[in-house]
This record gives C-alpha cells, sequence and structure tokens, in this order.
DNA sequence: ATTTAAAAAATGAACGTTCATTCTTTTTTT
DNA sequence: AAAAAAAGAATGAACGTTCATTTTTTAAAT
C-alpha cells in the first residue's frame, strides 16, 4: 500500500474538482472559489500549491494526459505483432476513456480550446511515442497504409472520443458489440 | 446581387468577431466590451441584437452550423449512388473546413464544450438529416456496414475535424494527396 | 513523555480589477 | 420634429489573487 501524504491529498481534491466543474460549467465558469468549495479547501489554498488559475489548469491537463497514456500501453510491448499490439493499444485507450468517463471528457474539452497552453499540449503528446513507432513498423512492413501520423491517429483513435462524448450525453450507447464494430472500422480505415 | 441593410451588416460584423476572439481566445476570455471594439460598436449596441452573451455564442453557434450543412449537401441530391453521394458530401465537408477555417474552429471548439446550450446543440443537428438517410439506404443495400450513424459519423466526419485543426496549428498539411487519402480511410472504414 | 517555540500550512476576509449589463444622452433616420 | 438606433459612461456583481492572522505540525529541550 502507499502512504499519501496530506498535502497530496489535497492538491488530488483540487485536480479532481477542477475537472469536475470544467467538465459540467465550463472553463469560463468555474470560479476558483467554486474549485476551493469543491474541495473543501480555502481559496487561499490553492496558490500554494498552484501559481494561479491557468497554472492550475495545465497542470490539471498534464498529469490526465500522464495518466491516459500509461494505462495506454498497459501490456504492450515494442515486439509484439503489429496488428495486435496496435489492438492492444486501441482497446486500451478506449476502455480508459469508457472507464474515466471525468478524464476523458476533459481531455477533449481541452483539445480544441485555447484553454491549454501549447507547451502544455506538447508536454502531454510525448506519451505517445510508442504508438508512433509502432505505426512506423507497420507502415515498413507493408502492413498499414503509407499515411501520415496525423491521419492514423484522425481515424483510428480520435474518433474514440467522439463516441464517449455521445455516449456520456446519453445520446448513444457504447457495449461490448459496438465497441468490437469501432475497432474494425478504425483497423479498416489504416490496414494497408 | 443582394442588399444587405445596414443593420444586418452589424449583426455579421458582431458575429465574425465573436468567432475570431473565442478561437483566439477561448469563451472565458472575450469579453462583450472586445467583441464591440472588433465590431467597432458601442457594447451597449450588441444588446440590441443579442439578449445577453449567451444568446450571442448560441445564436453564432446555429448561424454557421446552418452555413457549413447547407455547404455539406450541395450538389448532391438523395436518387445519386450510395458511394458516389458519400463521396460528394464527405468532400464537401472537407473542403468547407479547409476553407472556412475560422467556422471550423469555431463549431469544433463547441464539440465539446458547455459553452452552447443543449437546446441549440439539438438545433444545430437538424440539417445532418440527409446524410442520414443515405447512411440508411446505403445499409439497406448492403453498402455501408450495419453500425450505429454514431458509428459512421464518428470514423469518417469527425476525423476531418482533428486534421484540419492540426493543419491550422501547423503542426500538419493537408494537401490534395493528404485529402484523397483521408477519404479513402474514412471509407474503408465504413464500407461493407 | 511533556512542554515549548519555531516553522509550515491553511484560512477568511479584503482588494483591486474586470466584466456583463443598463441608463441616460446623443446621433441618425424617417 | 418625432422615432429609432447607437453611443459612452455608469453600475453592481463577481472574479482572481493577496494579506494578515490563526491553526497545525515539527522537533528540540526538558
Amino acid at each position: 500500500m502507499k502512504a499519501i501524504s496530506k498535502s497530496q491529498m489535497k492538491r488530488d481534491a483540487l485536480v479532481k474538482a477542477t475537472i469536475s466543474l470544467v467538465n459540467n460549467n465550463g472553463f469560463h465558469a468555474t470560479p476558483m472559489s467554486k474549485i476551493a468549495k469543491m474541495a473543501n479547501v480555502s481559496p487561499a489554498t490553492i496558490y500554494l500549491y498552484f501559481e494561479n488559475k491557468q497554472d492550475l489548469v495545465n497542470q490539471v491537463y498534464i498529469e490526465v494526459k500522464a495518466a491516459f497514456s500509461s494505462f495506454a500501453f498497459k501490456d504492450y510491448d515494442k515486439d509484439m505483432a503489429v496488428e495486435a499490439g496496435f489492438e492492444k493499444i486501441w482497446k486500451n485507450i478506449a476502455s480508459y476513456k469508457l472507464k474515466e468517463v471525468d478524464q476523458a471528457l476533459f481531455l477533449s474539452q481541452c483539445d480544441n480550446t485555447p484553454m491549454i497552453d501549447e507547451e502544455s499540449r506538447q508536454e502531454g503528446l510525448k506519451h505517445l511515442e510508442p504508438l508512433l513507432e509502432l505505426w512506423e513498423r507497420g507502415k515498413k512492413d507493408g502492413i498499414i497504409k503509407p499515411i501520415s501520423p496525423y491521419l492514423l491517429y484522425a481515424f483510428t483513435i480520435y474518433p474514440i472520443s467522439f463516441l464517449v462524448n455521445m455516449e456520456n450525453r446519453e445520446l448513444c450507447k457504447v457495449d461490448k458489440e459496438a465497441l468490437d464494430k469501432a475497432y474494425q472500422s478504425a483497423w479498416n480505415s489504416i490496414k494497408a
């Protein structure tokens, strides 16, 4: 078991509160006072852990992105066959987004917003390297289409966010069957 | 030629200013005063055209969505062959997003944000009906996979936004060749 | 063990600013 | 000259952040 310091717990509470409030109200409508209240903390306390509101949201973004990435490559290693490796990673990402709904929603809210600094965005991107390498290998072996990683990402990973967001808004249900079909679509879109 | 009333011009300027400022600074950092300044108008004047800030952004959203939809179905009619019709619509949407960069960015910023009321979101969705009908037909004829419209959208239309956003951030270039490859990926992901 | 004093962490109230919105006046149109 | 449109200045509320103080923790001395 891991012992967590009291101050780490407060920081965590602040991070969680930020995610929840930004998801429900948007960045523009989540004042520091509300974040503090939800984390059971004085507004002033936030500034012991974060420089300011912008820094808070940037740090939350980077942390969530790191958690996401570490989940994405669970049980994956560089020596797997290309298709098997891709399926593993794809399904890891899908199950992360389906399970960690709040984090997934937060990330997709950050995707197309000037809410996050470009610097933090780059930082959050670093961890995706193994997927890019896998794709490179797949292209070399003639298993994956010779197209840019942006295209590969756009047609395989990015759609997952859409589906999960729709499920969260209760507009559609993503069950096991839908997920399998989704994976087939993803793979069909990039296989050579 | 169409004559546009003076007040319609002011409204247009306000809409344009809103799009530009929200794109560059985010909703949380675009005050009414700046919108007014960019549109060469007094802040008070905004309230002659819009109820309040929320109403302004909702109306902008609906208008942009309407422009987008009318572009999407240009030169399309219900009697086209399924694959030809889909290609037409897909490429219409792609070229809209590549040309009307500001509008496309604004829409994708609205996609996953509580910035827009759910009601306005539904309103903006109405115009997509013909695409759903085309997909229905394609499924009946065994040309398109029997999967939900959400899946179809996720793997064909949604990725376009990602690509265009990446190009706007100058992270990748979407030229004619990339676009053709993208279309092939889209079609491969849903063809039966 | 208990006491104590220094340091660290946390707080609630307060500050200055900014914002959305309204009010009164001026300008433009009819 | 009456009506409509637009303007700038004003207003009150809300926000991010800081400040002065209190509470809690740490650890040294008894």
